[in-house]
DNA sequence: GATGAATGAGTTTTCATTCAT
DNA sequence: GATGAATGAAAACTCATTCAT
């Protein structure tokens, strides 16, 4: 049933957020109100639900950057975008912990990993045309420094909740160092823990 | 025996670094050619064996940040320590998976990170008395920043090694921009997972 | 699953009864041809089944004080009530093991030794006030008194499995002794493993 | 070292009559200011450690009943030793719980229990036929009420550390009634576990 | 003789996953 | 479709015992 899928996602999301990855099926099955066996009905292991929860995150910071592209100030919507994405994470322990894993296999994952980045690229273009972001920044520099600003801060969210937007101040500022020296290393397509060396590393 | 608990350490910190730290004290010990018993004999649990790693590194940028604090050019110094930092992160991801947990009771632990966020405020106060860096910056927020800089580029880890050394330009940048705005929200002392609300939090 | 309940505590306690409350909950698991997760999920530790098997026994020697406590001849029914004790005992070690364990504590196990006391109490005043047995002798004597006789006769069980028919002889000799001088220390109630000295201690 | 040898048993003596026979070896050597490996070269195993134990409490009883024997007055030798070796066992729960497990394979500890029970009998003999107790009480019988009178009072101990003294008294009462009727099952010598049916067993 | 580091089998317990009802 | 009982692999941890120093 569509409903119990979407008790199912609720509470899974909630229960990895609070007790991290490590949290049980039984657990979430229980928060849903519903049977374990149900988890397995919706969700084949676990790692496609996690993998589900991740694309509903993913899904949603991809709406946010499409809407966001619509609007007519390019610096406010890619700030806007990296304040709602922050924001995102910090209410979700359970991106970050997953996206260092060299376990991410799920492909329907990687791809939306790469339609955000493409869509934050779309998004960062304007910015940088008009100037208002140094010119070597790319989408994917944009995501990725999402997960930097809440890992940042992570330390600090239980005695100050709102530190992340410290860093994300720092990080914006430098985003605007528009005549600071052009940064190494421009990231290549997000090949998230693809197997290493399909093309050439640049020092 | 003293040579075991090297060996054990190396594999432990090699271990949590690939795997995490679900990893398990049997493949550490595995890794480290010992028998299982043997590693509760030098640690006499899995969370003090994860905290003599952590302390480990901590001492190791401890020892760094006070090395560094001799030289005679404080910007060269600050750059050196956070490149090194982060260098050292990503030798080791359990620093990060740990820093965030809410179960970090170790009393060792919390004690370096404190002495780490001092001997980097003496680096930092230098940097920023000389107009190197922006005059809101604190040592604890270069410790941080550490972390997440790490995270930012750790999902390219797999394929561009190097990539961390691009977010850290952009945070140096950032660092360096003397004439934005003052930071909002400066890190309190780091009273990692302390339970909140000791100290008024700053919208 | 109520028949795995069953067959879990008829294993428990033939296994517990020949091994000791060593035994391990695999060999448990094994006797009740069972899995060992089967085992924790009707109890959910060592301690809860031992508590059950304990309930158990109890809850029989209850019942058969309460039935007794109807009949016509106080003493046969008192004379009963031992024979029927001693006789479970012996097929069962693990309550003479348990019971002067500082371990007990669960609550349910205290109130049901409790009730066994008082169940006693109510078969032996009545054998009491008819002169039968003397007049210093309390329900909770008589309670201790079944784990004592087995006590005595449980080295000769292996070769003489109805050995415990003489010591309870003897000791209804004993009980019988209504001319003999009073007994020193009364029981007070039966605080088993309680903290010690809530009153007063006669020497 | 004879020296060793004496400290191993009496940390062992102390430890399992406060922890039971689960006490580890470490914590005997520990106790002892010894290192575990000292304690394997005076007792090759654990077992032969709580043999050599038992022995040591046997021996000591052995010793009391062939002083006692000298006495003038056998009652009050018989008496005395009751009193003695309940309230030795009070001091040490590791011989009751020894006495009672299927494991006690130990020919040297078998053969000192033969001892004890002729001791106890020669002392026994001479109260019976001085008529100061019941005709068909042997020697072995007194040695196995020993144990069973401290169960009996084991669940009061730690509150009423004198309670058994009163089942001592109640146990006397029964052995002094001459003129009950004869007891049952007399006990064979006591083949302590012995593997059952050499010889006949009564009804 | 004494030491204590190393061993590895064994214990309790957890949990993703399966499947009969 | 939903349930939850059963499973069994795996984890952390303990401890009697061995043996090089």
């Amino acid at each position: 049933m569509v409903r119990n899928r979407q008790l199912l996602l609720q509470a899974a999301t909630a229960t990895f957020a609070e007790l991290g990855t490590e949290a049980s099926m039984g657990e979430i099955a229980h928060r849903a109100g519903l049977a374990k066996g149900t988890v397995f009905r919706h969700f084949a292991s676990k790692d496609e639900l996690i993998a589900a929860i991740m694309l509903q995150m993913l899904d949603r910071l991809i709406g946010t950057a499409e809407r966001l592209a619509e609007e007519d100030d390019a610096t406010a919507a890619l700030t806007a975008f990296m304040t709602g994405g922050v924001e995102a994470l910090v209410a979700d322990r359970t991106f970050c912990e997953v996206i260092g894993q060299p376990s991410l296999e799920d492909s329907g994952v990687r791809d939306a990993i790469g339609r955000l980045c493409d869509a934050a690229e779309t998004l960062t273009a304007r910015a940088r045309e008009q100037g208002a972001i140094r010119g070597d920044i790319t989408g994917t520099d944009i995501v990725l420094l999402l997960a930097g600003i809440h890992q940042t801060a992570a330390p600090l969210l239980a005695t100050q909740p709102h530190a992340w937007r410290r860093y994300l101040e720092l990080t914006l500022d430098g985003l605007r160092s528009t005549d600071a020296r052009a940064l190494p290393h421009p990231p290549r397509h997000l090949h998230l823990n693809a197997h290493p060396a399909d093309d050439e590393l640049s020092l």
